[in-house]
DNA sequence: TGAACATATGAATATATGTTCATATATACA
DNA sequence: TGTATATATGAACATATATTCATATGTTCA
């Protein structure tokens, strides 16, 4: 009757077959979109947004970021390695200290891009 | 001993106490901090990244974008109310159909920003 | 070597979030 | 008016995630 295309998981019809299509041709594939949505995942979270934009002035060591954000020095080395393992930071060591900074310099950019959004809501 | 200035919270020592001061003079204030984070978090999600880039080629209604992605149509319509609330996405309605379109078109910068940090990894 | 300190890490916990299921709402049409 | 269909929505559930606590690791310095 109506035409069903591959509606297998879903529970309606195809409408538009000729849209559904062609949007289906010029979609990235799968493994970049993911990679895509992981990275947003790392930058929605307002403790790391902090740190990030911390380390857009300055390198920072762990202790000074804590006492910045006014958090535990635990909680900000778990978030800093999250950072780290998304490549967006990265370190160096003096001592028992360690430096954190910035690893991409246009993260600023995506940042900039996302207050655009914000600003003219 | 040491000087301490707001560890109150956290665990730890100042360092480096001029740092720290500057830093906190160049953050943005917290209430954009957040919600720059909320909006990354909208793009976080695989589904909502699917969608958004499915709407970037053509408004689609939510039957169409279930049957596209292999998915709900419940879980399509929570998504998509996701992406209103967030400004991201607008809809037309046309009898029983709703057709879902990009609110915002400056969306695909951001993503193109995001793509240049995943392909430089 | 031992004390002090900066950082890292694993476990535990609380909370947030995505999907599904069942169902409600709304429109078209016979 | 009744049936079919497109969408929305609330509850339930499973999973992911952020923070804290306790503790381990590694470095400095007396």
């Amino acid at each position: 009757m109506t035409n069903q295309i591959n509606a297998d998981s879903c529970n309606c019809n195809i409408i538009h077959e000729d849209v559904v299509n062609r949007v289906k041709q010029v979609m990235p594939q799968e493994e970049k979109l993911y990679d895509l949505a992981e990275l947003f995942k790392v930058f929605g979270d307002t403790t790391r947004i902090k740190i990030l934009y911390a380390l857009f002035e300055n390198e920072m060591c762990v202790c000074d970021i804590a006492v910045l954000l006014g958090m535990n020095q635990s909680a900000i080395s778990h978030q800093l390695r999250v950072l780290k393992q998304a490549g967006l930071v990265k370190f160096r060591k003096d001592g028992k200290v360690v430096y954190y900074s910035l690893d991409d310099e246009h993260v600023k950019n995506i940042f900039d891009q996302g207050f655009v959004h914000i600003t003219h809501k």
